[in-house]
DNA sequence: CTTGAAAATTTGTATGATGAATTTTCTTCT
DNA sequence: AGAAGAAAATTCATCATACAAATTTTCAAG
């Protein structure tokens, strides 16, 4: 009952241009051919056509110049559209399922994070929760906070995580500073801990630590 | 030297949609005005409008039927994933990494599948599983099998948890697809077991299951 | 009141035309 | 020849109009 939606000419093409990307038809940094000249290739109208296009740049795969032409945008990382609506005020239950998504990714992130962090990443560790537990700031410390778990992901090397991580940071920042102005930096001393199973590679109670520290969040943050 | 993007009239249309939704002007579920009246209120042609309100469902604040009209979708901070797509499209992750991210998306969701899943759920599951098992068409198979997973993360009923899965289907089904091209469809054993552990509310039973089988699945997968 | 077909509404697609920004071409001057 | 600048061609942005396809609404028949 849900699945029945049609498959437009709009549809079609833009699969088709994904793909084209996707394949390295057409590489990042290089031009596409004009709009015309894909309308032909493909058979369709110029309206069709830009919807397609339109839809790969709300993704971020295309950019168009008006006089300029359309160009397969370099992959950049974050940068791009990043956030999209952090604006929207999340409500409670939405907070608990962001909450139960966190405890899945981040966890696990733990304990590859242990096995894979090399010397550097401990450090910037340890540097961010240093200025976490130095600051008053609320907003200081909560993107410090934030730059920890972000870290974390890092040191499990794997793009999905990372990424995943990335274009949640938006909410998780306001989620933090919304239990970084009920309890201040209470985290900090978890955060050590975290630390120190890291260093001595002890995946499984990194895991566990980090396990214990968003219960515990997520517990007080709940509460209200 | 970036930034000289003009602003165009769909960009400002698109603005204008946006806010409207996130002040709750228009909420979710509520259907927007027809394109023709939103064109008159807003002052623009229906080409500016129709781009805007393409970008907005591809960001998934809106969905249009054909015929219907256009909606404003029940937002639960999943939208925020729509961006990770370009980085699936563009990195072509590789499968080591994106085995890694099922698993551990996957084992967690069984173990919360068990908790909350339905009666209707594990019925479709056992169809699914069925399905998988009485075809010899590869295709089928694989069909069958990603359904099967997709409705595990349908049972944990956290739309972070779907929405990625949703995302990433694409390039598991392709996986999937390799892999019963090698081994047929012997992982429908595993999903028996694993179906009867949800039915009888074993979490970690079949958190349990669900990780050895995905073990089994990554190891037959990689030594190829 | 229900059924079902016709009418109205609404989104999807196509075509053609014009404006705006950029790129290319070509003339002109040093 | 080389540089500068104007003209032309290219290309995306926007508009108006029309029709097709799908849905919703209306309304008459039973």
């Amino acid at each position: 009952m849900k699945n029945d939606k049609r498959y437009h000419v709009t549809d079609a093409v833009f699969e088709k241009l994904k793909s084209a990307i996707i394949s390295g038809e057409w590489k990042p940094g290089e031009k596409l051919p004009s709009e015309n000249r894909l309308c032909e290739m493909y058979g369709v109208s110029r309206i069709s056509l830009r919807t397609a296009l339109n839809r790969l740049a709300v993704l971020g795969l295309v950019e168009s110049k008006q006089g300029g032409g359309t160009y397969v945008c370099e992959f950049s990382g974050a940068e791009h559209l990043q956030s999209i609506l952090p604006v929207i005020a999340l409500e409670k239950p939405d907070r608990i399922n962001m909450f139960e998504f966190r405890k899945i990714i981040e966890t696990e992130s733990t304990a590859l994070a242990a096995i894979r962090a090399d010397f550097l990443l401990v450090q910037k560790m340890r540097a961010a929760n240093q200025a976490m537990k130095s600051s008053s700031d609320i907003h200081v410390i909560s993107k410090a906070d934030l730059e920890f778990h972000y870290l974390i992901a890092q040191a499990t090397h794997n793009p999905l995580i990372i990424r995943v991580f990335e274009v949640l940071s938006d909410t998780y920042l306001a989620l933090l500073t919304d239990n970084v102005c009920k309890m201040g930096a209470t985290g900090a001393a978890d955060h050590d801990k975290i630390i120190a199973a890291i260093e001595t590679r002890d995946s499984e109670g990194a895991k566990a630590l980090m396990k214990q520290h968003l219960d515990d969040t997520i517990k007080r943050a709940v509460m209200e």
